[in-house]
DNA sequence: GCATCATATCGAGGCATGTCAATATAGACG
DNA sequence: CGTCTATATTGACATGCCTCGATATGATGC
């Protein structure tokens, strides 16, 4: 079942409730967001809080650096292109205006 | 855990590698697609196309409608616009081109 | 080295989803 | 009405995913 596809891949890992506001809120932060952060905006434990991280970075949406104990984590360079090209090849046609 | 959120059911119905094809096909052709086309596009069954037609249609990706006996499948109106508006409210202020 | 904090990994439980075969519904045409 | 074609629904099975507690790794400071 695995699909290789890396919009599948992308897709898959925007389409959870608790990813998407951990997406969200790197998108609306200007710089870099302390993995330690996340635990407070989504209802869910910190290592479900990691699990989702490890899928957002395998899925290319998020990268992380280390800074210290903590690390921080910023939408990948690219996402934004990378998900409206997509949204053109899928509704290209209907891109009228 | 039912997601309610809009837009991740969006996201969710397109992260599957057959409803991908299936969008992408409707958005590559310029009408309405006859739903028995996308039994060869896909290698599955024809009740799994029928379901996966219901899940986007559920999500507000598709719309559909009869002629005699077959039913033609298109775009839902606003889906593109739909798509790239989330796009902004994500990496908005990624867009820097 | 040892203790501590932050993050990741492991293992398991429970629910959702993709898939199919079988069957049902709906329209078209005699 | 009966038959045929096209699509949808049902029921069941297997797999995958989200979640957690427990534990491991990694970095810092004493």
């Amino acid at each position: 079942m695995k699909s290789a596809d890396p919009d599948v891949l992308m897709l898959a890992a925007l389409a959870d409730p608790n990813r998407l506001e951990i997406v969200r809120q790197l998108g609306a932060q200007p710089g870099a967001t302390c993995a330690c952060d996340f635990t407070e905006c989504c209802p869910i434990s910190q290592p479900t809080v990691s699990h989702h991280l490890k899928v957002l970075r395998d899925a290319g949406v998020v990268v992380s650096q280390r800074r210290g104990t903590n690390i921080y984590y910023s939408l990948a360079p690219g996402f934004a292109e990378r998900f409206r090209s997509l949204g053109a090849s899928i509704g290209g046609l209907l891109q009228i205006g």
